[in-house]
DNA sequence: CCTTACATACTGATCGACCGGTATTTTTAG
DNA sequence: CTAAAAATACCGGTCGATCAGTATGTAAGG
C-alpha cells in the first residue's frame, strides 16, 4: 500500500475514534492530527474539509459493513428467520471487532440529524439496512415463519432500532457486562418475546 | 411564578431543542440566547456555564420523566408483564408529547459518553431506570408470567436498548411513519417476538 | 529533477466566559 | 400612598483561547 494511503487509514481511524469519543462537533482538527502525530497542513493535504473526512467514514461503514453483511445474509443458506438470525449473529461478531465504526453511525445520527449536507448520506445506509430485513420479513412471512400481522417496513425498522438500542447500551456498559450473555438475551427476547 | 424562573425555563427550553438538534458542542451560547431573545450576559446571570445548562436538563428530565415513571408504574393496578405494559404506554405517550426531552438523554449519552463530568450525571438516571424495569422483571419470573431464563438487568437492559432504539428510530422518521402503529408493532415483537 | 508528503506559520471567525454599567422591579421606610 | 433604597434582570462590549482552513516552504524518494 502506498504511503499516502496508509497515512489516509490512520487519519480515518483516529478521526472515527475521536468522533465516536466526543462527537463531532467535539472533535477538532487539532486533537485529530495529534492523535496520528501529523501537522494540520498534512491532513489538509489529504482531506478538503473536516466534513469530507466525515463523509469517507461512512463510506467505510458502507463498505466494510453494510455491503458485507448484505452479502453474507445472500450467501447463507436456510429459510427467512434463519437469515435474520445469521444478521444479528454477524452484526454481533462485527461489533465486538469493530466497536467504533460499528456504533459510529448511530451516534453521529443523533448529533447531525439537523444537518442537511450528512442527513442524505446517513439516510442512504439507513434505507439500504432496511430494505435488506424488511425483504427477509417479507419473505418470513410468505414461508409462515414470522407472524403476517408485522408490517415489513415498521418491523425492520424496529429491528433496526433494536439493533442500534442493544449497540449502545453494550457500548455503555461493556467492560462491566458479559456481550455474548448480552445478545443472548437480547436474541430470545426477540424472536419469542418476554412472555412465559 | 417570578419573571426570573420564567426566563429560565424558557432558556432550558431552547437549549434543550438546540442541543438535541445540533449536539451539545454543535450549538453555542450565542444561538441560545437568539431563540430566546437575550444577551450572553443575561444568560450567563441564570447560568454560571454551558455545563451547568446541561445538567439542569438532565434534572428535569429526572423529574419530569423517570420519577414520574417510576410513581405510575407504582400506582398501576396489575401484574409485572402489565406493569410493563404500563412503562411502555407511558413512554409513548410522554414522547408523542415531549419529544426533544424524551431524546435528550440518548442522544448526548452518546456525544458526551466520555466527558467525565456528565457520566455519572447520566448513568445516576439510567441506573434509576434499570433498577425499576429489573425489578418488574425479577416480579414477573416469580409470577411465572415472563421466561426464567432471562437474566432480569440483562433483560432491563434489553428494554432499555429496545426503548431507546425505538424512540431513536421514531424521532428520525417521525414525519413518515405512524408513531402508533410503530409502538403497536414494536409492543407485539417485544413481548411475543417475531417468530410465528 | 520533480512530484509526493509533510511542516511551519498564519488568517479571520467564533467559541465560552466575564465584565462594568443600566434598566426594571421589589422592598423598605417615612 | 409614596418615594428612597436595594435587589434583580438585563445589556453591550470585550477577553483570551480555539476553531476550521490556507498559503508557503521544505525534505524525501523514485
Amino acid at each position: 500500500m502506498k504511503r499516502s494511503q496508509e497515512t489516509e487509514k490512520r487519519i480515518i481511524q483516529a478521526a472515527l475514534e475521536l468522533f465516536v469519543r466526543n462527537g463531532y462537533h467535539g472533535t477538532s482538527i487539532t486533537q485529530i492530527t495529534e492523535k496520528v502525530d501529523l501537522t494540520k497542513g498534512a491532513l489538509y493535504s489529504h482531506f478538503s474539509s473536516k466534513g469530507e473526512l466525515l463523509l469517507r467514514i461512512i463510506g467505510e461503514f458502507n463498505s466494510q459493513y453494510i455491503d458485507k453483511l448484505i452479502e453474507t445474509v445472500k450467501e447463507y443458506e436456510g429459510n427467512a428467520l434463519e437469515k435474520l438470525h445469521c444478521a444479528i449473529s454477524f452484526s454481533s461478531v462485527f461489533a465486538l471487532k469493530n466497536p467504533d465504526l460499528c456504533v459510529f453511525l448511530t451516534f453521529l445520527t443523533m448529533e447531525l440529524n439537523a444537518d442537511v449536507d450528512f442527513r442524505s448520506a446517513l439516510q442512504d445506509v439507513y434505507r439500504k439496512y432496511q430494505k435488506l430485513i424488511s425483504g427477509l420479513i417479507d419473505h418470513g412471512i410468505r414461508q409462515g415463519l414470522i407472524k403476517k400481522e408485522i408490517d415489513p417496513e415498521l418491523g425492520a425498522l424496529t429491528f433496526m432500532a433494536i439493533h442500534d438500542g442493544v449497540l449502545h447500551q453494550w457500548y455503555l456498559n461493556r467492560y462491566h457486562i458479559d456481550g455474548r450473555k448480552f445478545v443472548k438475551t437480547f436474541r430470545t427476547i426477540f424472536l419469542e418475546g418476554f412472555a412465559a
